[in-house]
DNA sequence: TGTACATCAGTGAACGCGCGTTCACTGATGTAC
DNA sequence: TGTACATCAGTGAACGCGCGTTCACTGATGTAC
C-alpha cells in the first residue's frame, strides 16, 4: 500500500487516541491489540512498528489520558472560555459529577475511569495515576479558602467515589442522588465563595 | 475417590467462599475457575458438578459477599459485641477506613472492591451493587440526626472514593491521608453526637 | 525530467498460550438383598 | 452381618476459542543517478 513518514506518525497518533478513549471506556483489561487497531483504522499487524507491546501502549496512552485531565481541570480553575472563575472548586466538582462526564469516560478523567482498576494494574500504571491523585488534591487544595491539602483529598475521594458509584449502578435516578448529593457535599466544604 | 453427599456440599460452600474472596481480592475479571478450584482444594473437571458457569458462581459469590456485608454493617450500627453504639456513623466509617479493610478486600466490602469493576459488568452484577448501594445508604442514613437519604448517599461515595483511593495508590503515606481525611469529612457530616 | 531501486508502513496468516467448558473414566459411598 | 452393585463427586485429558505476538510478503514513497 506505501505510506510516507507523516502517515505513519498520524497513525500512531490514532492508535494512541483510541486505546486512551478505549481503556477509560472499557478498562484496561479490556483493550485488546486488534481490537484497538481496528477501531484507528488500521490491521492488527501493523501494531508493533508503532508500541514495543501491549502493556507499553497502555502505559503511553494512560499519560496522553493524564495529561489531558490536568490541563482540562487546570482550564477549569483559571475559569478559562472567558467566563469568571469566580468559584472554580463549584466548576470543577460541577463538572466531574455532571451528566456529560458520567456518560462519556471515554473522553473523561482518566483516574475517575481508571481508579477501581488500579490496584490489579501493573506498577508502571499505578505509579502514573498516584502522581495524578497528588496533581488533582494540589489543584482543587488551591480553590480551597485555606488551601488546606488534607480537606482537598477528602474532596477528590468524594469525587472518585461519586463519579463510579453513579457510572456503576443500573439505575438513573439512583446515580443522580448520588452525584447531586456528592456536590452538596463538596461545595459545603469549599468555605469559599460558594 | 468418593465423597458423601455432606461432602459435595461442604465443596459447595468451600469453592463459594474461595470465590467471594477471589473476586472481592483481584476482581471479577481475574477469577480463574481452575484457579478457583485448585485454591479450594479440588480439579476444575469438578466445577461444573457445583456451578452451571463461572458466570452462575461469580452471581452466587457476589451475592454472598453482600449478604455479609449487610450483616457486618448492622451490627456495627447496633453496636453489637457488647460495646456502646453511641457514635454508629464513626463505628462504620472508621471500619470501612480502616487499614484492617483497606489491607483485606478480599474479606471486605463487596461494594468498596467491585464499585470500579461494576461498570463493565454483567447485569445480574450491576442490578445485586444497585441493591446493595441503597441498602449501604439506607443503613447509614439511619445513622444521622436527620436521617437524611442524600447526606447518606454523599458519605456513600465518599467512603466507596477513599477505599478504592487509598488501595488504588501506591504510596502508603498518601493512602493514610486520603483515609483520615475522608474519615473528617464523613463525621463532619454527622450532626449526630460526633 | 525520467527511470531503477531501496525503504518501510501496513497486511494477513500463523503460532503459542491460557481459559472456559466437556467428557470418559475412577473409586468410595451407601443401598438392596 | 455380609456381599453385589448402582450412584455420583471428583479426576485429568482434550477441545475450541480469543488474544498477544511474530513474520513473510506487498506496494507506494522518495532517493540516486
Amino acid at each position: 500500500m506505501g505510506y510516507s513518514q507523516a502517515q505513519k506518525a498520524e497513525s500512531r497518533q490514532r492508535v494512541l487516541e483510541t486505546a486512551a478513549r478505549q481503556i477509560r471506556e472499557d478498562g484496561i483489561a479490556a483493550l485488546g491489540v486488534a481490537d484497538c487497531m481496528r477501531s484507528a483504522g488500521l490491521t492488527h499487524g501493523a501494531f508493533y512498528g508503532h508500541f514495543d507491546s501491549r502493556d507499553a501502549l497502555i502505559v503511553e496512552a494512560l499519560e496522553y489520558a493524564v495529561a489531558q485531565s490536568r490541563k482540562r481541570i487546570e482550564a477549569l480553575k483559571t475559569g478559562a472560555g472567558g467566563s469568571k472563575a469566580k468559584e472554580p472548586l463549584r466548576a470543577i466538582a460541577e463538572t466531574f459529577l455532571g451528566e456529560r462526564h458520567i456518560r462519556n469516560p471515554g473522553s473523561g478523567c482518566a483516574l475517575c475511569a481508571l481508579a477501581g482498576e488500579a490496584r490489579h494494574a501493573s506498577p508502571e500504571i499505578r505509579e502514573r495515576l498516584t502522581a495524578y491523585v497528588h496533581t488533582l488534591a494540589a489543584q482543587i487544595a488551591e480553590t480551597l479558602a485555606d488551601h488546606s491539602e488534607s480537606a482537598a483529598l477528602g474532596i477528590v475521594a468524594t469525587i472518585i467515589g461519586a463519579v463510579t458509584l453513579a457510572r456503576a449502578v443500573d439505575d438513573r435516578q439512583l446515580a443522580k442522588s448520588i452525584l447531586s448529593a456528592s456536590l452538596e457535599l463538596i461545595v459545603a466544604q469549599g468555605g469559599d465563595a460558594a
